[in-house]
DNA sequence: CTTTTAATTGATCGTTGTTCAATAAATATT
DNA sequence: AATATTTATTGAACAACGATCAATTAAAAG
């Protein structure tokens, strides 16, 4: 069994076989050394050129250079990977907010806001994932979540109620940027623009009147009704008026709030009718 | 080559092997017969009780008595049928909007958004890939957008600002829900719980005091900050709150609009200062 | 009766995630 | 300095999965 690669002695330095690699020699310092980092870093770029389905052990492992087997000494599996890099992808995101000047907590909020949405245009393969993802605490970032809380506090949210601020802020970080950025899979070409619009054209006008009569207005423009992803169209009036929408929402359910607090009655949130 | 299986004539009713199957004979009409919608019927079932991730082809035609490449003549891959799933999880929602008596806009906002966690809850373990699907229009359904157009031209949205807000009611449809609902992957056991909380209780209070200091109202009941998913501890009082913005903020905005278009000044969205 | 179409099977191919013994360099221990 | 242990990698292989394909048979059309 131990009879074949008798030759190439020590003669060539690359792809010594098995074992432990050198540590110097030919190699640009921890540069090149492996490790999870590194790792993960090669797994971003992978994924952001060949998407989050084509992306696989094998193609990482051989853009470094390595054998597959070599990434489980420092990952354990596929999914500790795209959990790693959805957290490398929104590292920056709470930096990205302004510290030193004062800010309203409406300015922070909308700056959160903005910079996850910058970061998610930056890697937009990794849409799809991110919702799922950031639902626990894979991608448990406490700066962000200090953020958070301190906007809520500024914006007199307490008790109960900040909490349930909190995971309407939260919900509303990531609700409207991954859908944006989520895209058809890989396998949509032309044929499936083209059906999309036949299915869109088909609107029945007599049982659906308002959709058909704003049809035109909608169609490649709103989700459910494009076949253009938010990459190449951004969808920047949405964005911004779900901005404008949360936090004149968010006002206005403080200040309700605190009135009833106020005025001893029970809080109604806005029914409406019905 | 045609010497195998040669005993077996025709006794055994059940396994003809290949061939197209009888029509009548020992099968409840319709009932057993395949087809996409049996199909779709069997996975949604199946993926109820094994997850998304465990859910494959193989156990699927198991579960249906054929052969796994059977299913390929009425669907074309696994993906397709995924779509199919969630569009038939997502079927009854426009329906569960009450269309008798009048509706204010809000009403019927609510309505929708209800009828769509409802729907997630029967089936979350399709939460994690249904904003996905949405985005583009593999699910695309006229009486629900129907409803949600109706809603805006009540609203008095109109022109730009009426797909803007279009988007963000899509978006806060499925924002919250499939957050609340997406849980950890099947291999999370009380050993990922135990991780959750020591990183949670990792919180340094001299960098993150306002987080450190709602902690405890926060653990376990924040997006981010709990190990326990949605379908076993709903988080009502988020979506209440979560639904109270997005219409308060709606009704603000809609205001707002009006007021600058009416006094020729441009909307100047909520900017808060900075 | 013949031809065509619809529907299913078994076998199989290629890919992928993952495991494992073997191996060798680095480090710790004596 | 010799030995043992830990660290990090390789090559080979396994098992599961999605998908394809010719063969096959019933139903439908001519």
């Amino acid at each position: 069994m131990a009879s074949s690669r008798p030759a190439a002695r020590r003669s060539v330095p690359v792809r010594p076989g098995p074992g432990r690699p050198r540590k110097g020699e030919a190699r640009a310092a921890a540069d090149t050394a492996l490790g999870r980092d590194r790792i993960l870093q090669a797994a971003l770029a992978l994924i952001d050129d060949q998407g989050l389905a084509a992306f696989n052990i094998r193609a990482l492992a051989a853009t470094l250079k390595v054998a597959p087997a070599a990434l489980y000494w420092h990952v354990p599996n596929r999914d500790a990977l795209v959990s790693g890099v959805i957290a490398l992808a929104l590292e920056g995101v709470a930096a990205a907010v302004p510290s030193q000047e004062p800010l309203t907590w409406q300015a922070r909020l909308r700056a959160l806001l903005v910079a996850f949405r910058a970061a998610l245009r930056a890697h937009p393969h990794l849409a799809p994932v991110v919702a799922s993802e950031l639902a626990y605490n894979a991608a448990f970032d406490a700066p962000l979540l200090e953020h958070i809380v301190v906007a809520l506090e500024q914006a007199r949210f307490e008790g109960e109620a900040l909490v349930d601020a909190f995971n309407v802020v939260v919900a509303a970080l990531c609700g409207f940027a991954t859908l944006e950025l989520s895209t058809a899979p890989a396998g949509a070409g032309e044929a499936w623009a083209e059906a999309c619009r036949a299915q869109i054209d088909a609107v029945d006008a007599g049982r659906h009147p308002h959709l058909a009569g704003r049809l035109d207005a909608l169609r490649n423009r709103a989700f459910l009704l494009r076949w253009t992803d938010g990459r190449t169209q951004p969808l920047d009036g949405g964005f911004e008026a779900w901005i404008d929408v949360l936090l004149r929402g968010l006002e206005a359910r403080s200040r309700a709030l605190r009135r009833a607090a106020y005025s001893f009655r029970p809080l109604r949130p806005a029914q409406g009718g019905g």
